[in-house]
DNA sequence: ACAACCAGTTGCAAAACGCAATCGGTTTAG
DNA sequence: CTAAACCGATTGCGTTTTGCAACTGGTTGT
């Protein structure tokens, strides 16, 4: 990984971190599809990435503060990644991206629908799932809430979708 | 560039367009620094882009209808190149990558007060400024405002920080 | 007519990427 | 107890992308 610094720039600091065509995609499965070990994030992305490449950015993901690895207890050679507060707030960068996408280029229609709920739900919903994955990755407790989750809303929305194939 | 079509994810489809590290420079500098010459694109922004990879990743933007190109009336070499409006619309995505690279990475000062004004300034303003980049790089009028654009503001706190040096 | 400027292009070396095979260790099934 | 499957990586190697510098053919200003 480039380790130079550009510029002071918010935006340029942000790109050579995440400038390139992995490292949001392996948080997009962490946040999205719930992976929290290397190996389900090496086999069950749609893209398939190769497990080096995965090595490398995980590390990287690591060093920057936006993912965090423990021992998996109940296996002594697993891993499970969570996301940081940094990697959550990434989840609007992630948001807009996606809401772009959808607008814009050849979108699935079983991969859109999550992003189009959640590009109509906007910012509440964004903060909703952002909450409940501080609970996930962070084991911040937050109050019950009544009904389906933001993520379990998305999963049965994208279920509906593959299974209407 | 690749050509290949990985997933039909929209996150996905978005990086195989604007995945690197110049690709979202150049819109930034289109839209906040108001290049539309190649020659200012190439020697006016911070980080120095070479001007092979410039003109690689312009005719890719071109392609991917994020931009157009249309000949400079006032010299016979020089385009001028615009935002379309699905190139306007990255501006959430920049302005979400900026307000996370301004809270979590070590952005300078004077080039992060635009980030700041732009994240606290929230959807509305970014709706206004999008209307002013439909205005300068659409031609399309808008109706009279009284004040500051959010262009002109968001040059004059740039200013004041770096006169203030 | 000459220097400066314009939008790129070319050649080449260095870095990043992608793939497949492999590693040492751990867990599970028989 | 043993063998197979699984685990998170690592290694070697060929291909692609990037970065740098020089350069091109043409235009503009003096």
């Amino acid at each position: 990984m480039t380790d130079i610094r550009r510029s002071g720039c918010p935006i340029n600091l942000s790109l050579e971190v995440l400038g390139d065509k992995w490292s949001l995609l392996i948080i997009r499965d962490m946040m999205f599809g719930n992976r929290r070990h290397f190996r389900e994030l090496l086999t069950k992305s749609e893209e398939g990435i190769s497990s080096n490449i995965l090595a490398d950015r995980l590390k990287t993901l690591l060093d920057e503060g936006i993912i965090t690895r423990e021992d998996d207890p109940t296996h002594k050679q697993k891993g499970i990644y969570s996301l940081t507060e940094q990697g959550i707030e990434l989840l609007p960068v992630l948001a807009q991206m996606a809401a772009w996408g959808y607008k814009y280029l050849p979108v699935s229609k079983e991969l859109g629908i999550r992003a189009r709920l959640l590009s109509e739900g906007g910012a509440k919903m964004w903060a909703e799932f952002m909450d409940e994955l501080r609970e996930s990755h962070l084991g911040v407790k937050r109050r019950r809430r009544t009904g389906p989750s933001v993520g379990e809303r998305l999963q049965a929305a994208y279920e509906s979708v593959v299974k209407a194939r």
